[in-house]
DNA sequence: GGGAGTGCTTGCATTATGCAAGTATATAGC
DNA sequence: GCTATATACTTGCATAATGCAAGCACTCCC
């Protein structure tokens, strides 16, 4: 679930949670499960444009450590991908980022924000 | 001191903000800086082992954006790193990334937290 | 003024990202 | 059942970012 500390940077909280979270892509994914997407296709049709293959691989490595869970749709075939308790524990971590951005960043607007989170 | 709207992935704060601190390294020079780290070389010296030309980039990218700014030391002539009120306002997002490490991630240790801020 | 330390830049190999295309399965309409 | 379309990916390749080592100009200290 955590990467084995032999491959850590360090052992520091800031730099451990940036190896699993710190990219311009996984928190985008995050973001969109919080505010209830689960399937494929609707996080490629978030506007920022996020690649396939670079979709796929944040989801496979988002499952294999926790913070996201696969599973059957209870009425269709598709898979969904939800949150884990785990990965709710994110919260937080997005609500602040998006806090930040709101209150620095000229022309940024919370139309995003999942509800409850902002 | 934002990068113009038309670069922008979006207008989502998130993805704004990402697009400023969304990769392995900023953060952990943030890290540094709330720690009271202010030269070259000490930022260099902390243990994720920052490579020189990525710590320049970085130093040259946050001053730009107004969250670094480089002063002249009042004791000797080497040159300072410091917070500006920008950088500062990002206290939180760091203390949420750090409680989030240190809750979820096995092995990680507080060691390196700023007095204050954990 | 000579040696060590500091604050970078440059060059190059490796890795990640971005984009387009292709494939396999699922659902929907006739 | 058959076809058309949507979904959930994978693959290939060009471009960009990162990692590593070396080099270089300047500063401090004796």
């Amino acid at each position: 679930m955590n990467p084995p500390p032999e491959t850590r940077r360090s052992c520091c909280p800031v730099a451990c949670t940036l190896d699993l979270i710190g990219d311009r892509w996984t928190m985008l994914v995050i973001r969109d499960l919080f505010r209830g997407v689960t399937r494929y296709r609707d996080f490629q049709r978030s506007p920022e444009g996020i690649a396939t293959n670079i979709l796929a691989s944040r989801l496979a490595m988002l499952t294999e450590h926790g913070i996201v869970e696969k599973v059957d749709s209870s009425s269709t075939k598709w898979k969904e991908y939800r949150l884990t308790e785990r990965g709710r524990s994110l919260g937080p971590v997005l609500l602040e980022i998006a806090r930040w951005g709101l209150a620095h960043i000229e022309g940024t607007e919370a139309k995003l924000a999942p509800q409850g989170l902002l």
